[in-house]
This record gives structure tokens, sequence and C-alpha cells, in this order.
DNA sequence: TGTAGTGTGTAGTATATACTCTACATATGG
DNA sequence: CCATATGTAGAGTATATACTACACACTACA
């Protein structure tokens, strides 16, 4: 599950290797605050995935959704955590409930929330 | 907010211990499998919020809802994690759209999908 | 009066998280 | 051929998390 974040995030960067040059390991981890060696090792899964703040850095130069390259590290976004902390009770029984629904069912549901007529 | 936590478990023990005697800070302690002294501070919010583990078997002891307790201490349940995480984007969009809604609205669309004609 | 139970203070610990720093070997371009 | 850039190896570090272990003082009650 680690692993698979480090070859996902290998995998991108190199494709926008291919385009620009200002994609090599080194020039990225500088551009998202860290050592390129800590990337290099995240990129192989010889170390955990990194904080969220630096995982977001990195959706960003990689045009990547934060959400999805968090759950890849195993991990949900601060502000989601927040929200659901504000009414527990409430989304807790919600999101339990949707469990098991088929994407498109939970997709009808946010368009009628986003539609909103309530 | 971590002495909020605190001040609340203190308060259900309290009501708890006028009935029973089983709910001295030592012996709910031990039931819940750590040192008394270590409860003592956390009611006191002299020490942070304890695992999930341990406030999941606070909240079976006191009657408490583990999500809103897990809440108080800053915590997600680590099974609501794991649901976002299988559908992120998702889930990530409908929790933000949600963000704003009032309670009514968000118990309206939780009856909506428990009751699923989907 | 002693012993059983109560809550608390202080110090210490094991493990995880999230990295840095330095050095190295290889490749590449001018 | 040499300067620059590339990815990687190994060791070390700072901070947080989640506790334990032990000693102490107070109270109740038999």
């Amino acid at each position: 599950m680690a692993a698979e974040f480090g070859e996902y995030v290998r995998k991108c960067r190199e494709q926008k290797k291919a385009k620009s040059a200002d994609f090599s390991l080194r020039k990225l981890a500088i551009r998202i605050g860290v050592e390129p060696s800590y990337l290099s090792k995240v990129e192989r899964g010889q170390e955990a995935p990194p904080s969220e703040a630096t995982i977001a850095a990195l959706a960003r130069e990689l045009d990547e959704d934060p959400d999805v390259l968090l759950a890849m590290a195993g991990k949900v976004s601060s502000d989601l955590q927040r929200i659901i902390r504000k009414r527990p009770k409430l989304f807790a029984q919600l999101i339990r409930e949707m469990k098991n629904m088929p994407n498109h069912a939970v997709l009808r549901v946010v368009r009628e929330v986003r539609d909103g007529d309530w």
C-alpha cells in the first residue's frame, strides 16, 4: 500500500519529466521542500509516504488529485476530518451507510446535494 | 479542545460512579487497560487524549458514542477513514459539499440513503 | 489503628513520524 | 575530458504519540 504510493508518484513524475526537465527527482524534491534522497526513498517505497503537507505539494506539482494521493498514502485530508468532527454522529452514520452503495448511487446523492434544494 | 475531552470523560465517569463503585478512576482505568495515573492525567487534560483503541474502550464502558468521543479527542475513527480512502474523490466531494448544510438537511440525506431506493 | 482503596505527581520509555546531511557512483552534454 | 546533474545509500535527528512504573498523601471503615 505504501509501495503503491511511491510507484504511482514515480510514474507521474517520469511522465512529466519526458516533457520538461523540471521534473527530475532532485528538482521536484527541492520544489516540494524535501531532500532528494528522501523523495527517492519514498518513490521506491523504502520510506513511508510523507506528511499531508508534502503530499499536497506533490499533488500540486504533478497535477494530481490531492485526496487520491492522500488516500494512496493511507491518509484522509485534515480538512475533511475537521468537517466530520464538527458533526460526528451525523457524518459517521452517513458515511457508514454509504459504504456499500455503488458509485453511481453515491454520485446521484452528491449531485442532489450540490444542486441543493435544501 | 484536549481539555474538553478530559473534562467530559470525568463528568461521565463521576455520574456512573454515583451509581456504582465500579467506576472509580482506578477500576475504570484497569478495565480499559491503562494505568490509573495515566487516566487521571487524561481526565485533567494534563496529557493528550489516548489512542483510538483506548477511547473506544472508554466509550464502551461509559455508554458513550465512540464517534463523538473520538471527535472530542480530535480524531476520526479509522473505519470511517478506510471507507473514505476506498473512494476518495467521491467522498471528499460529498463531505465538502455538505460542510455548510444545516443538520436537518443532512439528516434528510441520511434518511434518504438509509431507506435506499438505489 | 491498620489496611484497603482513592486520586495524583514525577520520571522515564518504546515506537512511530517525518524528515536531514553527507557522500557516492553513474550518466550526460559541451 | 571535465563539469554538472542525476539518482541512491547509510546514518542520524527532532518531535510526537501513547503510554508505564513507582511513590505519595488522603480517606473510610472495621
